[in-house]
DNA sequence: TTTCTATCCGTTTTT
DNA sequence: CGGATAGAAA
């Protein structure tokens, strides 16, 4: 394998002291470079505990040490590596003490952080929640202000203009909803990051670190934010034995910070920066490059680069014309079936799109043709109603502070709301056992509280932290009368509590199982596929932005229409520079998405699509409309398909126009 | 205080 | 259409 490094590579590999910045276009081997430098350190004596391995995505970590593993063996193994919100995590439940963190503290997702600030909002009064935004809003607002470094009044100004006259609300929500984190040890993903850094901070932490991990290298650098680019920084310490690698036109996490210059301007920072550039591309035909390419031209922000490959020929990418989503979808599978009688296997095909929700109609059509697949992004598991109730027990357990969970839990309960829950939390916090506790709280309520099961639950738990699994199963079967009572849907519900039961099954720590469960949340998507056949592999479905990195032979993107691809706030305000900024960004999603495919390439455009209200007229995405037609080859769903799989046009309502 | 009902509003991507 | 929220009723 070592033999088919081209001559750009094996430099990069070959670098073991001193910083190394490597800027690679989609497709150039940039993971076989990364790899190959592992490698290399190893076999030169460089004890792998000594490497640590920062990429943006859990995935991309575990596939960089298994192909690792391949040429290393299980020395490979050692190597530690991670998303840098796992790191901080780790690092934080080892040293956090420093930062007066105790090493149980809670790590909130998005759906609690959501919740906590709803609570927040809800206790204002009259006045102030007027014109206030929803509760999610108000989070993604303090998100941006906090990993982009502004004022919450700056963020406002500059993209949410329609709630300037509430900044002041929002900032005092903002402040209210830290306090009550710090007040009890939580701390959201934002948060792993700042505390991380305070870490870091602090020079006698910093060196004990920076001196067990003597290399560090980064992958997908151009996605950091400015304050994972001063982590990595301090994390390579005096030694600076740094290797970034990443690609500017494939920076696709704008709208949670990240900050594209650190990849350009890492050589301000390390002037002795040995730099190497990888342009040729492995991956892909000629003629899917074309189509690339021709989405790099149509950027504000022009890229120097252009892939080349020296793969000639290779069928043009098909534009596809289908009448509606539900004709995309039997297209989709139509071609599927076909290229898998040419021999390509399904895990060889994926079906990208923008948005999780996208593939819902194709889903649906799979399962109607038993073909098995996969499906990467979107919702999380652990963010759905059922799972967050009884990991919320766990999480009383873990933490008796975690008050949040223990509302959860009570308002679960005939009779118990949203006050009694606080005044109970109020009465049993600081006194020891929680189940003991509860047992009071019943007792002083003169048995009008019915909580003595609960308490009985918490006291069976409390000898079982050792083994978590046991926990959640008694959680599990306490937790089915209120599953069954509060959801219609309940059966489902109670298939992916069994499944939740059998991936904690190992666990023999709450805390690792909890955190875990929070930072590398699985995806329920396994689930909703009715065909469990392994034995063919199945199909990828992926979101464009969990693609990243991934190749397949055949790769289809559908929904390229206009809103779907650009995806923009109809409301939203921008002034041209901001609003160039936000399209060029769905333009290198797109690229990305288009780089993904090796052999051939499908581009779906609909016609009209289902919405929530009716079915809507769209119109084919700008960035289609400007290719050059000689660019694909156009083809129409419905000349392909037979004829019972046509769309039928009857008995559907009016589509509106859809307004752009 | 809790729980039920009416009304309003709205595309997303990840840790 | 469906989920979040506000306000009314129990």
């Amino acid at each position: 394998m070592s033999a088919e490094l081209n001559q750009a590579q094996a430099e990069a590999a070959g670098i073991v002291e001193g910083p190394v910045l490597v800027i690679a276009g989609a497709g150039t081997g940039k993971t076989r470079t990364l790899i190959h430098r592992l490698v290399s350190l190893v076999n030169k004596g460089v004890s792998p505990q000594s490497i640590l391995l920062l990429t943006f995505t859990r995935r991309a970590a575990q596939e960089m040490i298994r192909r690792t593993a391949e040429l290393l063996g299980s020395s490979a193994n050692r190597i530690e590596g991670g998303t840098f919100h796992s790191t901080a995590n780790s690092m934080l439940r080892r040293y956090g003490a420093v930062l007066d963190l105790r090493p149980n503290f809670v790590v909130l997702d998005q759906g609690d952080s959501i919740e906590i600030i709803g609570n927040l909002r809800s206790e204002l009064n009259k006045k102030q929640r007027d014109g206030l935004p929803r509760a999610d809003m108000i989070c993604r607002i303090i998100g941006k202000s906090r990993n982009r470094l502004v004022s919450i009044g700056d963020v406002v100004q500059q993209e949410f203009f329609q709630f300037d006259e509430v900044s002041g609300v929002i900032e005092k929500v903002a402040g209210d909803y830290a306090g009550y984190k710090t007040s009890r040890q939580l701390l959201d993903f934002d948060d792993l990051l700042i505390y991380f850094l305070r870490l870091l901070e602090n020079e006698r932490v910093q060196q004990r670190i920076s001196e067990r991990y003597r290399f560090i290298m980064v992958d997908e650098y151009q996605d950091t934010n400015i304050l994972q680019a001063r982590l990595t920084d301090l994390l390579a310490g005096r030694s600076r034995n740094v290797m970034v690698v990443g690609d500017d036109a494939q920076s696709i996490y704008a709208f949670r910070g990240a900050y594209p210059k650190n990849l350009l301007e890492f050589h301000q920072h390390y002037p002795n920066v040995r730099k190497v550039t990888l342009e040729q591309n492995y991956r892909s035909s000629q003629a899917i490059l074309n189509i690339s390419n021709s989405l790099l031209s149509q950027m504000s922000q022009a890229f120097r680069k252009r892939l080349f490959t020296t793969r000639t020929g290779g069928d043009k990418p098909r534009l596809v014309e289908a009448h509606n989503d539900e004709e995309q979808a039997r297209f989709i599978v139509h071609q599927v079936k076909q290229l898998q009688d040419r021999g390509t296997p399904l895990p060889e095909i994926a079906v990208l799109f923008r948005a999780s929700f996208h593939s819902f109609a194709l889903e649906l059509e799979l399962n109607r043709n038993q073909i098995a697949y996969v499906k990467y992004g979107g919702f999380k598991f652990t963010e759905t109603a059922h799972i967050k109730d009884v990991l919320a027990h766990l999480r009383v357990l873990h933490n008796a502070d975690d008050d949040l969970s223990f509302v959860r839990i009570l308002k679960m309960h005939q009779g118990i709301g949203a006050v009694r829950a606080r005044r109970i939390c109020e009465q049993i916090a600081g006194q020891g056992e929680v189940g003991a506790a509860l047992k009071e709280a019943a007792k002083a309520a003169d048995g009008r509280l019915d909580i003595v099961p609960l308490a009985n639950l918490m006291t069976a738990m409390a000898p079982l932290v050792k083994n978590p699994g046991e926990c959640l199963r008694l959680a599990v079967e306490y937790y089915a009368p209120v599953l069954q009572r509060n959801f219609d849907d309940w059966p489902k519900r109670q298939r992916d509590l069994d499944q939740l039961l059998a991936m904690c099954h190992s666990y023999r720590s709450l805390d690792s199982l909890l955190s875990d469960l929070a930072i590398a949340p699985p995806n329920t998507s396994h689930d909703h596929n009715l065909v469990d056949d392994d034995a063919g592999g199945k199909l990828i479905l992926s979101t464009m932005h969990s693609a990243k990195g991934l190749e397949w032979q055949a790769v289809f993107v559908l929904n390229l229409h206009d809103g779907a691809i650009p995806m923009i706030h109809e409301h939203q305000v921008l002034e041209d520079a901001q609003m160039d900024e936000r399209i060029d960004e769905e333009l290198r999603l797109f690229y990305v998405a288009a780089t993904r495919a090796k052999d051939e390439l499908y581009l779906i455009v609909p016609k009209i699509i289902q919405r929530n209200y009716g079915p809507t007229i769209v119109a084919p995405s700008r960035f289609v409309q400007n290719m050059s037609p000689d660019l694909y080859q156009y083809v129409r769903a419905a000349d392909v398909l037979p004829p019972d799989e046509r769309a039928s046009r009857s008995g559907r309502r009016r589509p509106r126009r859809y307004q752009f």
